[in-house]
DNA sequence: CTATATAGCTACTGGCAAGTAGCAAAATAA
DNA sequence: TTATTTTGCTACTTGCCAGTAGCTATATAG
């Protein structure tokens, strides 16, 4: 009894730190996308949090883990999108408008981490710099496949597989620099639109 | 005489200035790509071509400015072979070409000032920022009107014109990303792809 | 040759922000 | 109640870097 008591408080105390991590990343990113990392003081961070900058070092051991798990996030969570939308047993021509629209929703909901490391990720170290790049590769490589599939089977025409991926993977990103709640377009309109363009990219011209 | 000596005198200082001024820009803009703006100390900005700090400050009023005039010379170059394109007698078709192969051109030489832009944009001041999305906002506009009148003719199938040239826009800006010197492919391929993939972006599907 | 302007340097200041030591208060345990 | 652990805070230190004061040397003028 006493056992259990006290797993179940130390669970719920896993939980309740778990989330005091994820308030500070959410508000972190805010801050960095807004004013850029250097800019923003941690006091500034902590402070929107109504803490102090010590609750901060409590829970990452300095300025840099912060910009290190804001930079691994967006592309954690596309890549998981693209994983997924390959999993699904369907045409290349439907997977990639899967990817298209599941990875241009992650992008404009988490678009202040996606802007963030494109900014600043000169400011990462050197190891976690190259460890975020490999993850990039990653979703590079399996695009590539993906279009390669395509081209093979006859539902693509593109001339170079590497280089539609990168195309492509940067018609995405771009959507973060531009797209603001409450601007001009609707985040369905921007994604449909990169959905279409996406899809004359890589469409053969008579089909 | 007197006055004449001393005409020439002030002409070649000025120049030499305008030199130098230019020589610091140059430096500047590789340092705050490689390691960041506020990463980048004047100290190590001097040291580069072998003066002092206080050199920079004679020629600049400080940090600030020279982040202004990197940001602007990017998009002012952009701009005017945009204008020169559509200053030639050619197709939306010919003219969009043409655009984007010198655009491509001056980014891929120019990358540097271009993603220090990107990546700093957060570090200028209110003014300067307004400034310089003004210049950004032109470009758009001017390739917005292209689309238009390439869709009225039928050259072109695109279903939003604005939305359109950003994607275009982006898709250009993208190549400072990741086009390196001496990286797995060449500036002129580049190049080409891109104006082989806005070709396919624009036109119709049956053509 | 003397006077003046120009150019660049050495050597500083002042402020800011990352990171820390050690205390206080609250929660939990026994 | 008393002991212990957890949590967060106040109040520092430390180093860095933008920006400056004021000197020295060199070029130009008369």
């Amino acid at each position: 009894m006493v056992t259990s008591t006290r797993r179940k408080s130390t669970s719920i105390r896993k939980e309740i730190a778990a989330f005091k991590r994820q308030r500070i990343l959410e508000v972190a990113s805010e801050l960095f996308a807004r004013h850029g990392y250097e800019s923003t003081t941690l006091d500034e961070v902590a402070a929107r949090i109504e803490v102090t900058k010590p609750f901060i070092y409590s829970y990452y051991s300095n300025k840099g883990e912060l910009l290190r798990e804001i930079c691994e996030r967006g592309i954690r969570l596309s890549t998981a999108a693209l994983e997924a939308a390959l999993a699904e047993p369907a045409s290349p021509t439907e997977q990639l408008h899967e990817i298209v629209r599941a990875v241009g929703r992650i992008i404009v909901d988490n678009r202040d981490y996606i802007s963030v490391y494109q900014a600043e990720e000169k400011n990462l170290t050197t190891e976690d710099a190259r460890k975020i790049r490999a993850l990039r590769h990653e979703f590079d490589l399996r695009l590539t496949e993906l279009l390669e599939k395509g081209r093979s089977s006859g539902e693509f025409d593109i001339q170079h597989a590497q280089r539609s991926a990168l195309w492509i993977g940067g018609l995405l990103t771009w959507i973060a620099s531009w797209y603001h709640e409450g601007g001009k377009w609707s985040a369905e309109e921007i994604i449909e639109d990169a959905v279409y363009t996406v899809n004359k990219i890589v469409m053969p011209r008579r089909g």
